[in-house]
RNA sequence: CGGGGCGUAGCUCAGCCCGGUAGAGCGCUGCGUUUGGGACGCAGAAGUCGUCGGUUCAAAUCCGGCCGCCCCGACCA
């Protein structure tokens, strides 16, 4: 492609429009352009990127016995309202009527889709296992599109579906999706955490998600580099331990004046965090049928609540942090509330497992600059619920081994789930077993946003004159700069140019009448990993220049044989890449 | 949905406080000179100042509503 004829300019300046790395430079690039909140346009450059990101994904699919198939953006609402998602999801699913006022849905994902297909297709267990994939548009109206292309309203992913007669089938395909997905990482050039995730109230039991490690993540998670242990961090587990024990102390009321929060009152006390009691109020949807309630979540004072696992323990459906009326209106005191005093009748008390294990803690008298000291979990007072409601930290021991875990920020790139028949089940799509008998179809789900991913790989891959695509991704594998409009230049880069072309190399050719300059900083913005020059210069030296971008270490090539050796530096890039499959993680390697 | 910021030429922004004929740099068009890291000269085109309303002799500027975009939080099948 001649760069005189492109379309899709290069910024010099980025649009004020996001600030992340990843698409301040796909925008300066001429990569995309916002359209709306959270819409963006692929102009070519990224058109290319995306459609060799979505090969991967094919091939790998491919390789692991997927079948490509295509179902569609527009849903009838009948298929949602089966499954249920229709009255629980909210408004993150676009709806719409047509014509005839027949309510429509855009798709959010598919799995109603194939599991209608599944009632046609699927009978006997003799059809299955069955693995079918597509790369497809999706549309969730998210309340807040954040960070450019990282997260936005629409987009395209990858996402396949296993169909199989019993959870071992589905494991043993969701171990290869598992697999599949590493791999996929590799050949983008990014490493990818596989991160336990919290599978909802999805009905099944185990998730990943594939993490891409990066400050502008949107997502938490507790990693151990020396055990191998990665977990969201919502549903991340650590060791606790307890305070030393030491005898039961009379519960004490003690004058606390202004000390009204946790960090203080140790202080005041002279004891650390570890020795108080914390309580935080939430308020707690239980559904129509039930009417919102307070909940107490009591963890020890260092640690933080984990509000997904609470919400879970305290079998809600949401959270919200508490107002301070509805806190007083439950008879508590904000700041020195106490669960030795709270009115069970009016607030669900949740604390988390390691306070009864600890002894003699500080905790609020529920009255204004009063604490007590000596509260005993067991004699002074008890609770609704015991259960793991402390978030995991920086520095907390990790499950496996107790050593410390980190907490980092991470961009979601994929995700595997087993579904098992959440769906089949409430939409009825069954199989035949050896005895004639009906069975839920047991499935699984496994999504990889594809401009997602191209946001990481610039992410991953970006410096200050612009990014350095992986060759994989990258939208072409050369960029050809001509320094000469006219005379023996401009012949010896039109036939270097055609010749390329000829060869199958993927080369975008810098024709254009504008100074040096402006062709090696677009160069170096585009991204393109290889550059070859052609100028004066360069022939008086015998031929083209030919090296990685922005490299220095620059070859000459005769033109007599340049085709065949940037061909052979093309390999080099991806034997590079390649190196990246090798000791890759597995589901046979990890340590959970 | 709560908090904050912004909206003026294709892009980045100034002008607004203190009302009085709309600006700069980059980009764009033409001509000429230039050609190894975002060249130079000359000439030129280009903006309903987001939108609606109010105040005023007069509004980009002051006041109000609405819309849009960005950031933080809530939310995230």
């Amino acid at each position: 492609m001649r760069l005189s004829k492109f379309f899709g300019q290069t910024l010099r300046e980025a649009p004020s429009e996001s600030d992340s790395a990843s698409s301040q430079m796909l925008v300066r690039a001429g990569y995309v352009r916002q359209l709306a909140a959270g819409l963006y346009s692929y102009l070519p450059l990224a058109h290319r990127s995306l459609r060799k990101i979505e090969q991967i994904l094919r091939e790998e699919m491919d390789a692991i016995g997927g079948q490509e198939m295509c179902m569609p953006v527009v849903h009838p609402a009948e298929i949602w309202q089966e499954s249920g998602r229709w009255y629980e999801i909210g408004d993150e699913m676009g709806r719409f009527q047509d014509r005839k006022g027949r309510e429509l849905v855009l798709a959010m994902t598919h799995e109603e889709v194939v599991t209608s297909l599944c009632k046609s297709e699927i009978r006997s267990y003799r059809q299955l296992p069955q693995m079918v994939y597509h790369i497809q548009t999706k549309f969730r109206d998210e309340p807040r599109a954040r960070g450019g292309l990282i997260r936005v309203r629409e987009f395209v992913m990858k996402d396949s579906y296993t169909l199989d007669k019993d959870f071992e089938g589905l494991q043993s395909q969701y171990e290869a999706h598992y697999d599949a997905y590493h791999r996929i990482g590799a050949r983008l050039g990014l490493n990818l955490v596989a991160v336990q995730s919290d599978p909802g109230m999805m009905g099944g039991k185990v998730a990943h998600e594939f993490m891409y490690i990066s400050p502008v993540g949107e997502d938490s998670l507790a990693i151990c580099e020396e055990t191998g242990y990665a977990s969201n961090l919502d549903v991340a587990n650590f060791q606790k331990i307890p305070e030393p024990a030491s005898a039961p102390e009379p519960l004490t009321r003690v004058h606390t004046p202004g000390q009204s929060t946790i960090a203080k009152v140790a202080d005041f006390c002279g004891v650390t965090t570890r020795q108080t009691g914390k309580m935080v109020f939430y308020m707690g949807d239980f559904g129509p049928e039930d009417p919102s309630r307070l909940i107490a979540a009591c963890v020890r004072g260092d640690m933080e609540i984990n509000e997904l696992q609470l919400r879970y323990a305290a079998k809600a459906q949401a959270l919200r942090p508490a107002e301070a009326e509805e806190i007083t209106a439950a008879g508590c005191v904000p700041g020195y509330a106490s669960m030795c005093d709270i009115d069970r009748t009016k607030a669900l008390l949740v604390v988390d497992d390691l306070i009864p294990e600890s002894t003699n803690l500080i905790v609020g008298a529920n009255e204004r600059d009063w604490h007590y000291t000596g509260a005993n979990y067991g004699r002074d007072f008890t609770a609704d619920v015991i259960a793991p409601i402390a978030l995991a930290y920086d520095g907390a021991p990790d499950p496996i081994d107790g050593k410390p875990l980190q907490v980092v920020r991470g961009i979601e790139v994929g995700n595997i789930f087993q579904l098992g028949t959440r769906y089949s089940s409430s939409m009825g799509a069954t199989y035949t077993d050896e005895d004639g008998e009906g069975f839920p179809i047991v499935m699984g789900s496994y999504g990889i946003g594809v401009g997602r991913a191209l946001a990481c790989v610039a992410e991953e891959y970006s410096d200050e004159y612009g990014m350095d695509l992986p060759i994989s991704v990258a939208p072409y594998q050369v960029i050809l700069v001509s320094l000469g409009r006219e005379g023996e230049v401009h012949e010896a880069a039109e036939t270097l140019y055609h010749e390329l072309l000829a060869a199958g190399i993927e080369v975008l050719y810098d024709d254009r009448a504008v100074s040096p300059g402006i062709k090696f900083a677009d160069a170096d913005l585009r991204g393109i990993p290889l550059r070859c020059t052609v100028s004066s210069r360069s022939l008086k030296r015998g031929g083209a220049e030919f090296g990685r971008r922005r490299s220095k270490d620059l070859a000459i090539l005769p033109l007599g044989d340049a085709v065949e050796q940037i061909q052979a530096g093309i390999t080099e890039c991806f034997n590079v890449l390649n190196r990246r499959l090798e000791d890759l993680p597995t589901w046979a390697s990890r340590s959970e």
